[in-house]
RNA sequence: GCGGAAAUAGCUCAGUUGGUAGAGCACGACCUUGCCAAGGUCGGGGUCGCGGGUUCGAGUCCCGUUUUCCGCUCCA
């Protein structure tokens, strides 16, 4: 069976038991948003759980805080995400491929600038000591035509960009003859624009709406109130701050089920630090954050380092933990430096001045951050990869089986009375009460036992919990391991802790801790 | 967004040259069995993705549209 193929099953798996419905279904969908199951939610839960007190239980220095998705406006100017986002857009019909018509336009005025150079180049060697470059350049007819064209083509892009006009754009590569590299030909379409970032009005559109955007990452909130936090807290550098919470890009392609969403959700800790103690704290980050996917024990090869070279515009370094999807590996989490981008940029575009005063250092400064950024249904995808699995058994039989990581599972337990008579529902419901308040369980009598074991393996169940008939007299339960199908018998005092051992997150903090 | 393929019950699919929608599994009730799914009886569920057109008549032919999957680009 070929990847293509398990991914295809998993797909159809999430649906039919409850983890992940397309969205608006009975409309034919919304295209890349869906919805979580009862059984997705508990995952997708027990995933931020893990993430969050991770975050702010084991380390002291870091706290959580929960921001509005509607932020002002100006954020996102000084976040760059409204200069570097919105992006007019051309496609060549012969090559098929599609260019920024803005990048387009620039590597044109380029080329007259590159003969503009050359004919100094030839001039200044023809003429040698006595060339004045300054002259030749404010009389040479051919020097004086290119810049002629260079600045006609500059101040019609200028406004076109300035007033948003697209055809404008679509003008400028027509009238000096842009054509695709690959093709060679100048069939293009219409320019749009596809700005990554959803908007809205806030206020009546009557009176002069204000507009404002849906964030497209979760951090920028943080980063405003770094402050707040820092103040209200008596926090001392270095120290974090935690947030998990939904973000929206309008992707040109959104595709891969989970993987790319127009509206997704991130678990992201962003870590204030002293100017020159980045590199040192990013390798501790990166270093710690693999050992939390780690502990989760999906297998230590399913992860790797991707280290970029080409930096983002905020970044000094920055690195992301791939996991080996159905489709290869794919970036599950980012670790970036950001330097002082942010803050510098919000002090300057707010006007105010949010450095941090260092009392050991007895001076004030913009902190580095180093930040974490985890997309939640990336990981819910990958941990679902990694754990569907389909198994041969003896005697020609097969089951489908989700190896979750116990502490994840939707349910942790399933209550199964062996007949659905003779006391024994009764005697099951009365485990199963003792048993809720501490974890999810769920109740079956319906079915075969086997049916109902696979019906537990289906959705991750780790333990089944069985009352036979010899439980009413003895006081003892089979309880039936997921993984190995193995079964023992044990007293129904023994079954919290038997449980808990398993599905208690602790014990992977103890793990990621050592 | 561009090109290619697909869409019939919850799932997997059948449906003849155009003649009033079917199977298996799943689901519900009851009976039976009782430690690794598929025993019996009965039952619920589809205006065949949606909208037009051709035709006496369309799941079937034509056009449009939506969604999904596969390739091309950005990202968490």
């Amino acid at each position: 069976m070929t990847q293509k193929d398990v991914f295809k099953k998993l797909v159809a798996h999430c649906k039919e038991y409850g983890f992940v419905f397309p969205s608006s279904e009975i409309y034919d969908g919304l295209g890349a948003v869906y919805d979580y199951g009862q059984n997705g939610v508990e995952l997708k839960n027990n995933i931020k759980r893990y993430w969050w007190d991770s975050m702010t239980m084991l380390h002291e220095n870091v706290v959580g805080i929960d921001a509005a998705i509607f932020m002002h406006p100006t954020t996102w100017k000084a976040s760059g995400h409204v200069d570097a986002f919105n992006d007019p857009l051309i496609d060549n019909r012969d090559s098929k491929k599609r260019y920024r018509a803005d990048v387009l336009i620039e590597d044109l005025m380029a080329k007259y600038d590159e003969k503009i150079e050359k004919e100094v180049q030839k001039a200044a060697k023809r003429f040698g000591a006595s060339f004045d470059e300054a002259m030749f350049r404010q009389t040479n007819p051919r020097v004086l035509e290119h810049q002629a064209k260079r600045d006609e083509i500059h101040a019609r892009y200028a406004k076109a960009m300035n007033e948003n006009d697209l055809p404008g754009l679509k003008a400028i590569i027509m009238d000096y003859d842009v054509v695709d590299p690959i093709s060679g030909t100048k069939n293009w379409t219409d320019v749009r624009q596809f700005n990554l970032m959803f908007s809205t009005e806030m206020g009546s559109t009557a009176d002069g709406a204000m507009k404002i955007y849906l964030r497209p990452e979760t951090a920028q909130g943080i980063f405003v109130n770094y402050l707040n936090v820092q103040k209200t807290g008596r926090m001392k550098i270095p120290f974090g701050i935690a947030q998990i919470g939904k973000a929206f890009r309008n992707e040109i392609v959104a595709r891969q089920f989970i993987f790319r969403m127009r509206e997704f959700e991130q678990m992201e800790m962003q870590f204030f630090v002293r100017p020159g103690d980045e590199m040192k704290w990013f390798a501790y980050w990166k270093e710690h954050r693999l050992a939390w996917h780690k502990a989760l024990g999906l297998g230590d090869n399913k992860y790797r380092f991707h280290d970029h070279d080409k930096l983002a515009h905020y970044a000094n370094a920055a690195t992301d933990i791939e996991f080996e999807m159905p489709f290869g590996f794919k970036e599950v989490e980012g670790i970036h430096s950001r330097t002082d981008f942010d803050l510098s940029s919000h002090e300057k575009y707010s006007g105010k001045n949010i450095k941090y005063f260092d009392p050991e250092l007895n001076q004030s400064y913009t902190p580095y951050v180093i930040e974490t950024s985890i997309g939640v249904d990336r990981m819910f995808l990958s941990i679902m990869s990694a754990a569907y699995c389909e198994e041969q058994l003896e005697g020609g039989d097969s089951r489908v089986v989700l190896k979750l990581p116990p502490v994840l599972a939707p349910v942790k337990a399933a209550i199964l009375p062996l007949v659905k008579k003779d006391g024994l529902p009764e005697k099951a419901r009365e485990i199963m009460d003792a048993l809720k308040f501490d974890f999810r369980c769920v109740y079956d009598e319906k079915d075969s036992i086997g049916k109902r074991y696979r019906r537990q393996d289906a959705v991750g169940t780790p333990f089944c919990v069985t009352v036979d008939h010899d439980t009413l007299t003895d006081n003892c339960v089979t309880i039936r391991h997921r993984d190995t199908m193995q079964q023992e018998r044990v007293s129904i005092d023994s079954l919290h802790d038997l449980i808990d051992r398993e599905v208690n997150m602790k014990n992977l903090f103890r793990k990621i801790m050592d």
